[in-house]
DNA sequence: CTTACCATGTAAGGCGTTACATGATTCA
DNA sequence: TGAATCATGTAACGCCTTACATGGTAAG
């Protein structure tokens, strides 16, 4: 049963390209790894904690006037057990739509009902796409500078891949819909 | 806080096409939902008790010689329940994929790990693929028959679009993982 | 005769969100 | 001066998986 959770993985991971604060390592799960992880912070300030506690990561304090600022960075102990992990095999991927489950069972629903989800749903979509592209803009300017760019722009590329897909997937969904006699 | 969970809807949502057992249940969510849900055994039975408690939904045992088994029944009051949620918005669409997250942090990984990883994930997708063309065949075959199938149609367009994209971006992340310098 | 499948259920415990609590700084 | 952002953290609680427990049936 142990050894289900990841966000100690995530955050060593993102530690070890540079020095981060709970709060700048909230912000890069809100941006780079939006797309196919998520974290609050009742989660990363614990698990930084922890960490802390089993030497995987140090702590400096940084404040600056009042401002409290905490930035933690990796430890050698802590690499090794990225290093582990990382070559585990994946145990999990999933998928949580509830526009799909909503979808799913649009025979209960009304059309209007339906179409507004769907509608959401490309709007959502459209605008995580436009994030990505200009993530991917930037990446490819700094390509060749650093090997860890490489697989940033590749998980980007999925990203961008994907949700072109889903939306391609929307308007002949969308119309599929609005064909389909009222009832 | 309240109403985050789904696996009400979902159960409520199957039982609106047909009388369906717990067991029963989770094979639907195995094969139909699987893409973009998914729910054990351990979430499906005290579901179903509490549904039955609301009067959601009614039992009836049809045990089979020594062979237990229960068949249940939406009743009016759960398809009421069911229509009101899915007039509601959409709260989250989630994707959770460990292979992005170890893709992401590849620069501490072997090289040979890496392509281990996506080779896995390459199978795994063509392989749900597969199951999801016999799906969309099966279904084009009994379209116009009911309305809910145009709806159970679209979602595996869905994951056909989707799965094909990820294979497509495999092969273009595999190529440049590969190009890349022995490091 | 053994494997796979059919079938139902409970208990423990992990996980992680949501809500709460607090306060500084920056910008319009 | 008010809103947005920066910044850290805790507590309660809901949710669900994993593991356990049990046993029948069908097919090879």
């Amino acid at each position: 049963m142990a050894n289900t959770k990841k966000i100690d993985y995530v955050i060593l991971g993102l530690l070890s390209h540079e020095t981060l604060s709970g709060y700048d390592i909230k912000q890069r799960m809100d941006s780079a790894l939006s797309m196919f992880w998520g974290a609050s912070y009742g989660s990363i300030y614990p698990t930084l904690s922890l960490l802390l506690q089993q030497e995987m990561i140090t702590s400096e304090n940084v404040s600056h006037n009042k401002r409290d600022k905490i930035i933690y960075t990796i430890t050698n102990k802590g690499r090794e057990q990225l290093k582990e992990w990382l070559k585990l095999p994946v145990q999990k991927d999933e998928i949580r739509y509830e526009t799909l489950l909503k979808l799913f069972f649009a025979g209960d629903n009304t059309k209007e009902s339906t179409m507004k989800h769907m509608e959401d749903f490309e709007k959502k979509i459209e605008n995580e796409l436009k994030k990505l592209q200009f993530f991917a803009q930037n990446l490819e300017h700094v390509q060749e500078q650093e090997e860890a760019h490489l697989y940033y722009l590749l998980t980007v590329e999925f990203g961008i891949q994907t949700y072109k897909g889903y939306l391609k997937w929307c308007k002949s969904a969308k119309d599929k819909i609005m064909k389909r006699e009222s009832y």
